[in-house]
DNA sequence: GCTGATTTACTCGGATACACACTGTCCGAGTTTAGTTGG
DNA sequence: CCAACTAAACTCGGACAGTGTGTATCCGAGTAAATCAGC
């Protein structure tokens, strides 16, 4: 079991995007190069997220990506969602129907137990990242991060946003 | 990100092993017929659950596998990391080091907030499978299945159980 | 100087390799019981 | 009748393909601003 690296890529990039002054955008490339990431296998991540109403993307010259709400209105679930798909990541494959003694399918109309307890744990799971607004990862950022890191990002930041209707 | 299929198969025969009466033991093969799957693969995951010390296996002719704890004292939790490995879903790939602002790498002392946003939830997922004991995977089945499965299941045991010391 | 065509810079969507983990099979080796053989 | 020997049943451990998913790249198409040409 392994969540994707996409994950972590898109949970970065929403944190940056949430730093960009309102009314501008930030271009897909400048994003990778923060980053030092794949620009263009970043963007399969970046139009994940705008399909998930999480981010808005502006097309054409100065175009780019912006967050689509405000940072305390995401939280890691969305991104996590968004990017892995909303599956669980316990698939039942109900073996319990596949022995010798599998009875007519009709008669498994309760679920299979284990299947049960393995969705209470990732509901569990997906209420804890549920917990975990955008914002509140930004304010443990700027509280924790190098000073030096910091000012590099914003002054990257002031470089490359665009202003954008 | 997806929860391998062993882990399904490895719940559903330990809840099978808790079943043969004491002194007793089951081999492989009986459990692979009874689920309907591969002998040879699923004694990968049987070695695992013996290697994290959930089952006992008694080699020699009239083997098999048997539980080394009472079922109350498996949780799902023990099964779930002795079938995918101790190390979490969420793995850090510390991107945050990798752009054209990357400091040294004694800047990064405190960890990431994202990974450990990450890791909180994780441990939220553990916390809730480590609450679910097998016992209670044993209860639920035999009060919701079919009652033709559950005497197919004992009259199966009654058939392959070994006595072994 | 103004309007319209062209260029440019970006997103969008799909097609295509590549790497790695999960799935599944096979073989040889080790261990213990059951059955067989020889004295 | 008893002891040793052989055969059988099972686990153990590793080596080996097949498959699917995540990773990564590239290309063509669409969109809108900026630039340039023509009147």
């Amino acid at each position: 079991m392994k969540i994707s690296e996409g994950v972590e890529a898109a949970i970065h990039c929403a944190a940056v995007l949430a730093g960009i002054e309102k009314g501008t955008t930030l271009p897909a490339s400048a994003l990778a190069e923060l980053h030092g990431l794949s620009p263009t296998y970043l963007v399969k991540h970046l139009k994940q997220l705008v399909a998930a109403k999480l981010l808005e993307s502006v097309p054409g010259p100065h175009g780019g990506y912006r967050l689509a709400k405000k940072p305390s209105a995401i939280s890691l679930l969305d991104i996590v969602l968004a990017v892995e798909g909303p599956k669980p990541a316990f698939r039942c494959a109900e073996i319990r129907q596949r022995g010798p003694g599998a009875l007519e399918p009709e008669a498994y109309v309760k679920p299979c137990g284990i299947n049960a307890a393995m969705l209470r744990a990732e509901r569990a799971w997906r209420a804890a990242l549920a917990a975990e607004k955008l914002s509140d990862v930004i304010a443990g950022y700027e509280e924790s991060a190098d000073p030096r890191a910091v000012a590099f990002n914003c002054a990257f930041l002031a470089r490359h946003q665009r202003p954008q209707g």
